[in-house]
This record gives C-alpha cells, sequence and structure tokens, in this order.
DNA sequence: TCTACGCCTTACCT
DNA sequence: AAGGTAAGGCGTA
C-alpha cells in the first residue's frame, strides 16, 4: 500500500501531502475516472464530497497538498490514508512532465491541466462502473452509480447520498433483473455475471494487481461485456497498470487531431502505436488526451 | 483472419 | 420535437 501516516487533528480533519502537487480535484476526481464525487463547497471552493471503500471524506485543496474531513465520525486517520491511496499522492509526475512537456500532441494539455493525475481506484467499483459504460456517458454512468450504491450499498455517513458502492455479493444477489430495473439497460447481464465471479471467489480482481500487464488484461478480458477499452481503463485506473493506453471515442479524435496517423489505420494499430510512443507513461498520456478532448467537448486546439 | 455493420438500453442533447 | 449520440462489445455476413 501506498498510504502514509498523516497529520490529523482533533477536529475531524487530516493534512495529506502531495508529491507534485497541487492535484486539480475537479480533472481527477470528476473528469472521467470515477464516478462517485461530487462537488461540495462546504470548505469554500474545489473541494469534493464522496465514499472510499466505506469512510465518507471531504477532501479539499490547501497549498501543494490536501485536508480530508471525515464526515463518518470515525477515525480521519484512516480516512486520509484511503484519500492518499486514491489519488496516488505519494506519486511523483517529474518524469512524465521531463519526456512529454514539450511533447507537441500532450504538452497543451499538460499546461492546461497541470494537476490532473491518474486515481488509484478500487477495482471491483471502478470495473462494475466501466461495464456500464458503453455508449453512455460520465453523466449516466455516476447516476447508474448513484442509483446501485443508494440501492444496494450500505448507508455509511449521514448524507442522502453516503452510500457505500454496494459488494460484488450484493450485486450479484441483486441479480440482472433488477439492475435493469435500476436503468442500467444491456449492460445489466455482464455486470451480473461478474458480479457473480467475483463473489464466488472465481475471480480475485485485487491480485489482478501483481500480474504483468498482459496476464491481468488476459483475465478481464474473459468478462462478458469487457473488451479492450473497458479492460485497460480498469487496469488503468485501479490495477496499477500504467502502460495501457485506453483508446475511446475521445481519445480516438484526439489523437487523429494531433498527430500523424495513417489514413486507414484501426484501434489496434493505434494501441500500438501509442505503446512504443509512450511506454509506462500510456495512462497517464491517455488522460490527458481524453481529459481535454472531453471537457472541451472536441473545441480545443 | 479481416472488415463492416446491426444490435443492444436509456437519457440527454440539439 | 424527432433523431443522433453517449469513456463499447459482440455476433454475423
Amino acid at each position: 500500500m501506498k498510504t502514509q501516516t498523516p497529520n490529523a487533528d482533533r477536529s475531524g480533519r487530516a493534512v495529506v501531502e502531495v508529491v507534485d502537487g497541487p492535484i486539480d480535484l475537479a480533472a481527477t476526481l470528476d473528469g472521467g475516472q470515477a464516478f462517485r464525487w461530487w462537488p461540495d463547497d462546504a470548505e469554500g471552493q474545489g473541494s469534493y464530497r464522496g465514499v472510499i471503500l466505506d469512510r465518507v471524506v471531504r477532501i479539499s485543496p490547501s497549498g501543494n497538498d490536501l485536508v480530508v474531513t471525515a464526515l463518518d465520525d470515525k477515525p480521519v486517520d484512516q480516512a486520509a490514508g484511503l484519500v492518499s491511496d486514491h489519488v496516488n499522492a505519494s506519486a511523483t509526475l517529474a518524469a512524465f512532465r521531463r519526456k512529454f512537456g514539450s511533447e507537441p500532441g500532450v504538452c497543451g494539455a499538460i499546461l492546461d491541466y497541470p494537476g490532473l493525475r491518474l486515481l488509484r481506484q478500487d477495482p471491483w467499483e471502478c470495473l462494475a462502473c466501466y461495464l456500464c459504460s458503453s455508449t453512455s456517458s460520465v453523466k449516466r454512468i455516476k447516476q447508474n452509480a448513484e442509483d446501485l450504491a443508494v440501492t444496494l450499498g450500505r448507508k455509511v455517513g449521514p448524507g442522502k447520498g453516503d452510500f457505500e458502492f454496494p459488494s460484488a455479493q450484493a450485486v450479484a444477489d441483486a441479480g440482472e433483473q433488477k439492475l435493469r430495473d435500476l436503468k442500467l439497460g444491456f449492460h445489466a447481464k455482464g455486470l451480473a455475471k461478474a458480479a457473480a465471479l467475483v463473489a464466488a471467489g472465481d475471480l480475485d480482481l485485487s491480485s489482478l494487481r501483481t500480474l504483468a500487464y498482459d496476464e491481468a488484461k488476459r483475465e478481464l478480458l474473459k468478462l462478458e461485456g469487457v473488451g479492450d477499452k473497458i479492460a485497460d481503463c480498469v487496469l488503468a485506473f485501479s490495477l496499477d497498470k500504467p502502460q495501457t493506453f485506453p483508446l475511446d471515442t475521445w481519445v480516438r479524435q484526439a489523437v487523429r487531431k494531433r498527430y500523424t496517423l495513417p489514413d486507414r489505420c484501426d484501434d489496434a494499430f493505434i494501441r500500438e502505436w501509442a505503446r512504443e510512443k509512450f511506454g509506462d507513461f500510456s495512462a497517464i498520456a491517455s488522460q490527458f488526451l481524453f481529459y481535454r478532448e472531453w471537457v472541451t467537448r472536441g473545441t480545443a486546439g
């Protein structure tokens, strides 16, 4: 674990130190990687409220660091440790900036969004959310995730939306039809099946963190409803695989706009091109390309 | 094997 | 206001 010992006080707050901060919370927590963070300006501008595992927290910017407030009446230092891990607070961005800070395709995004980072999410929640992502929108995926939590998850805090993301067991117990009732559409089937596998212990998502990229991806691709793109998102955003290059409609558009590629190349070609170009910085590069294209709805550059 | 295309849910956008 | 689109995947021709 990449947790650290936070600096806690008695008021339910703790400081999380951030390497190469500050973190852009809007871009990082609410920029299409994760789906259960909401703006919360109770602590001034730029704060976000959400649930990590069973802890309800508010995360606020504080200089280069973060202030974590526990909103669930449990020890703040543990919550701060979860936050530190979730936002990759101890990860350095220096090498990426050094190598690609002047590279024409991504340097604009790096300049415009210097605080964008990769998250390190809970693998089950990450997989479940991306199983709901095909031909959907970030806004609707967030609604799906919220519906799942409120309907199938445990209440873990005082707020209306303070629900734990439901366990694989809880989702498996609900079954496909109930998931369809939650308006998950055709995603319900794949989610129900994945939940059953994880709940039965036939798929240990956390153990994929210690596997090589190809091995881990092979396991994810066995799941119904998981193809290259969704597998890559889970690998990049929750399974410590920085060499993956999630390729969706926005990244594809960004790549075609900002780089010179053969006119009729397919996704496999682009993935291979990205692997050679970005190497172990593929995941973060993809996210910069995605975020700039997505927030500007394709009108940037 | 490779490619193209239809289909799958539903809400939001114009 | 009807039709296209939205962090895709899968089966078939």
